[in-house]
DNA sequence: TCCTCAGTAATTGTCCTACAAATTCAAAAT
DNA sequence: ATTTTGAATTTGTAGGACAATTACTGAGGA
């Protein structure tokens, strides 16, 4: 990392819930992430209150509120009596940040969850294209431009996420859409799920970033036509590699 | 509200967070709806929680629980003498249901909100209605069929909404993407921040109707391209009448 | 007048104990 | 076999104590 010049995009720090930092957001990052990665199956049990306390190494306090936090997003259910159960994935709030970070991209089980993330993806992404075309201010169009020319595979995969996600995080962004814009934590969990899955060659690289900068280059040239439909061409292209890569990790 | 033979489709009870009915859970509703009615401008410190536990009347366990639950959808930031305070808007999870649901469908504040979510659903629902001309069950095509043409207005409000709601939610659910299905909260809220604002005219009702029934018989028929378009300009209609409505709210 | 720095006060974070409420589970009675 | 009663278990609520952190205040100096 010593040509900081080059490294304009650095990897956006997604380790936050909006919890304060301490004990009670350490305990839902941890029960989070096991419940997401599938440790316990739907319906099972979690260890008592006092269980968690002895194995967690803290206060009851602390285990409740964090219980009470991963409620809240449709993980688990809580009676007297009843213990905390892990609820049916439907009711998973699936589009919590905190619960699409939580899911493990090394898992194979989550494969199917990506799927649809990328199913969605090419559904709103053109859309929102379209609407930067529109309404993206100068600074934003500029942002747009210089993440796609900055994706080298060169620099190194951390530095080519980062510039891979500023630019659709970006796009988003200048939709101006909040509720579009907030999806982004959908892109980032899938881009990470995929590039940590797959190793894309040289070539595949290549069309990729030209497809890119096609896209950028639309919006910024204001045409919300040709960024919709680029955007759409780049991401059918990416469906099916995801396609391909569900269904290899699928079946092992 | 005699006549149950017609009333098929009643308003869902979306009154719950995943949290179980208790001290917590009221006061999780009742913060969580103060804050996002706006009693609380961007940034403005919360009540301490010791004058919380005197006005609300519950131990301060019970305010903590309840604050953390809304932490972790973003309303609220806390730390040590600093306080809790309101996020800025684009922190709140603006997809969580809860969040969704509480704002106040009366409030002319949340038009804009409401402007944005019309905008999302003119995305994705005309693909969610091609997915589900491909997809749906046998048993999905019909509720589809039997909500639209449910639709009366002679039937009272309320029974209209549950049909135009469980029309568009069976939609989602029928595409068999599960994310896109979780956006029917979405079309909840929006569902009754219109009906609360508008009053339609009869014979708006009466093309909003044949739309739905329009929609459902594509689908019926599996026909993705068919059912797409005409979602489609269904939803177009729907936003010209939102953004008038907007404007109207604004504008007082 | 403005700035720096230390001290103080205020506020949430964590731990603890005790009891209440609800529900499962088992045993007993019919 | 079914119902009922009761006891055990687990989370829900209350309240007190102290820790940790940060905002605020005021004194001192430039």
């Amino acid at each position: 990392m010593d040509n900081k010049k080059r490294n304009f995009f650095e990897l956006p720090d997604k380790a936050l819930t909006s919890l304060p930092t301490g004990a009670v957001k350490d305990t839902v990052e941890h029960l989070g992430k096991k419940i997401a990665h599938g440790d316990f199956p739907t319906g099972a049990i979690l260890p008592r209150e006092d269980e968690l306390v002895d194995s967690l190494g803290v206060s009851r306090t602390v285990v409740r509120e964090a219980i009470k936090v991963l409620c809240g997003k449709g993980l688990i259910r809580t009676a007297r009596r009843y213990g905390s159960r892990v609820c049916p994935f439907d009711d998973w709030n699936l589009l919590d940040p905190d619960v699409i970070r939580w899911h493990d991209p090394k898992s194979p089980q989550t494969a199917r969850i990506y799927a649809e993330a990328t199913d969605l993806r090419l559904i709103f992404e053109p859309e929102a294209a379209a609407l930067a075309a529109v309404n993206a201010s100068r600074s934003q169009r500029d942002t747009i431009l210089a993440a796609a020319r900055a994706i080298h595979p060169l620099d190194g995969q951390s530095s080519m996420i980062g510039a891979d996600y500023m630019f659709h995080a970006t796009i988003l962004q200048a939709s101006g859409n909040q509720m579009l814009s907030q999806l982004q934590n959908l892109i980032y969990a899938v881009m990470l799920f995929s590039y940590a899955a797959s190793q894309r060659t040289p070539p595949e690289e290549k069309v990729a970033r030209r497809n890119h900068v096609g896209v950028a280059e639309a919006i910024d040239a204001g045409d919300a036509e040709l960024a919709r439909g680029r955007m759409k061409d780049m991401l059918v292209l990416n469906k099916a590699m995801a396609d391909k890569l569900v269904a290899s990790t699928l079946q092992e």
